[in-house]
RNA sequence: GCGCCUGUAGCUCAGCCGGAUAGAGCAGCGGACUUCUAAUCCGCAGGUCCGGGGUUCGAAUCCCUGCAGGCGCGCCA
């Protein structure tokens, strides 16, 4: 709808420029949006105002000359007026609205997808946890965040590869055996020194157990016995957390481990490109290199003086990789607590010659776990924490997911599990759900009294006139246009917004038929329930595809 | 000290590319169920958009600055 009266502003700035009414200047940034005040039309734009100054004359002027020549050829408008100061508001033709509900509920479940993304190739790495302890509350939110932005990706076109990176080369894993070799150890000998920094949660015992059932770890040297309870823990943990993300509705593509990059030598085949391009040097016994010229505070150690290379430098080769694998764009989404390492990542890419925009990271700020009016703290070196699991199991994956959500990824998190756990109105997720089962409810009311959706789905539309009728298909015009700046914009916690507020448009409609029988979507007049059953099914449509897009179920009954 | 993020109603937060009278939920107060699902709706009340400058026809939004809070500043991963 609004891509269609950018389309007739357009095409009325060039008659008037054509017929010299207005000076040949180029467009200036402009924008057509719903106004607040409804007194101001459907639609408004400030194109005028952005005139003024190129075309050296008054605002008000210009939006007289666009609105009297401005052509109404598609019975669109049903009005377009000038205000001050230099606004041009538009009313669009009820008949146009009807147009647009028909569309959606034609479109069914493809109704808001487009081809925005011309299937450019995008990989999102999210999660990416290590696997030397379970998902916690912050993986479970980029979980939900990067989950519901792939699908919501898909949707507009693009070719989506979902990536978790295993951090499984470092000195983690390592320390993830020594921890679970001292339990094993403790378990006959209490006093068994346990590593400094060591993983002291209570799920090491449990590996411990696991692992001394199914290997003798006694009768092996401890270096050896070490190893294996390292290769095992990491083995089982990964097995953990792709469950606990696949209970949680989350899935990947490739699962791509760290150690791989050295196995194929991929590490070293970059870091021999980058040397090509004379971005490396050796400097007290170690090799550095050179991110300080491309915006980073200073140069960054890749090998170090005893010859290991940095975690740094497994980094890059891994997103050369990436980009080897020939990605138009990467997405990763990354804790907050990383946000000092996105500069020199992107300056070594820079140094390797990657553009600029190819990199885009994404960082979500902390959560933080509200338990009986008490912030409780997580710690997972001291292994006090509170799990994904834990949580899911204790509120359900729908709620979980939506509150993840519902703020923008760059402000904390204050996840109250007692309102969450809340079966009320103070839950906006059943608020939303709740829409969707009572129109399903409505269905089935509607077919016990012998009423079906027509099969065409323009049938009898000029019945809709209510003020709320008009405000529900106005929403649901609007959520092609929100998925597109989703996509744009990397901020998937506005679905959650949209839906809620759509979900309140149609309680609002509902409930005056409480009140006023003739306002019921069922009622006696048939012709008029199935145009309203055209209105229920367009919103059940939009909520199912937008509860399908965060990966919440869409309930036929509550 | 430097860098990133945040500061909007009592609380938790939206506010899209700078637009017209700043919104929602919860909490508070008052109402609506022999009904199409009350997990709902309606009304009332609630604001120095952290402070101060600036840019603009127009600023919660952009710039500068101050204050407060969170996070990060390793040849750790």
């Amino acid at each position: 709808m609004k891509s269609s009266l950018d389309t007739l502003l357009k095409a009325t700035f060039d008659d008037c420029v054509e017929q010299g009414l207005l000076a040949e200047t180029p467009l200036p940034d402009y924008v057509i949006e719903v106004p607040n005040n409804p007194e101001h039309g459907h639609f408004a734009t400030n194109l005028p105002l952005t005139l003024a100054s190129v075309q050296r004359r008054p605002p008000l002027e210009i939006a007289s000359v666009i609105v009297e020549h401005i052509e109404n050829n598609d019975n669109l408008l049903e009005n377009a007026e000038v205000a001050a100061p230099g606004f041009i508001n538009f009313t669009i033709r009820r008949e146009a609205w009807h147009r647009v509900l028909s569309r959606v509920v034609a479109q069914g479940n493809a109704y808001g997808r487009s081809d925005l993304g011309r299937g450019q190739k995008v990989l999102v790495e999210f999660v990416s946890a290590n696997p030397t302890g379970p998902l916690h509350l912050g993986h479970g939110r980029g979980a939900a965040l990067g989950d519901t932005l792939c699908r919501i990706l898909s949707f507009c076109g693009y070719d989506v590869i979902r990536e978790f990176y295993i951090n499984d080369a470092g000195q983690q894993i390592r320390l993830l055996g020594e921890s679970i070799f001292s339990r094993f150890m403790q378990k006959h000998r209490q006093d068994y020194p346990f590593p400094e920094n060591g993983y002291r949660g209570d799920y090491i015992w449990d590996l411990a157990e696991k692992i001394s059932g199914e290997i003798d770890l006694a009768q092996m040297p401890h270096e050896k016995a070490i190893e294996l309870c390292a290769e095992r823990g990491k083995g089982i943990m990964l097995e953990e957390i792709r469950e606990d993300l696949t209970r949680f509705g989350v899935s990947f593509d490739v699962w791509f481990s760290e150690s791989e990059l050295f196995r194929k030598g991929l590490l070293d085949e970059a870091l021999k490109k980058i040397e090509d391009k004379g971005q490396l040097y050796e400097k007290d016994n170690a090799l550095w290199i050179k991110t300080s010229g491309f915006g980073d505070d200073k140069d960054r150690v890749i090998r170090k003086k005893d010859g290991h290379f940095t975690y740094f430098a497994s980094d890059i080769s891994y997103h050369l990789e990436k980009w080897k694998r020939g990605f138009d764009k990467a997405v990763n989404i990354w804790g907050a607590d990383h946000h000092g390492y996105v500069p020199r990542m992107k300056a070594a890419l820079s140094a390797y010659g990657l553009p600029e925009r190819w990199l885009s990271v994404i960082l979500i700020q902390l959560v933080k776990l509200w338990k009986g009016g008490q912030e409780i703290k997580m710690s997972k070196r001291a292994g006090d924490f509170v799990t994904l699991q834990e949580l899911v199991e204790e509120v359900g994956v729908d709620a979980v997911r939506f509150v993840f959500l519902t703020k923008n990824h760059d402000s904390t998190l204050d996840f109250d599990i007692d309102l969450v756990k809340k079966r009320d109105s103070e839950n906006p997720v059943y608020y939303v759900q709740y829409a969707h089962a009572r129109i399903c409810s409505i269905f089935r009311k509607a077919a016990s009294q012998g009423i079906t959706l027509p099969g065409r789905s323009d049938t009898g539309l000029d019945r809709l006139v209510l003020d709320e009728e008009m405000a529900l298909i106005r929403i649901m015009a609007e959520f092609p246009s929100l998925l597109e700046d989703i996509s744009r914009s990397l901020e998937p916690h506005r679905l959650t917004y949209y839906l809620t507020e759509l979900a309140a448009a149609f309680h609002r409609y509902f409930n005056l038929g409480t009140k006023t029988p003739e306002y019921r979507i069922v009622s006696p007049d048939k012709a008029l329930s199935q145009a309203r059953l055209i209105l229920a099914q367009g919103v059940r449509t939009v909520i199912g595809t937008g509860l399908g897009l965060l990966g919440i179920s869409a309930p036929e009954k509550m």
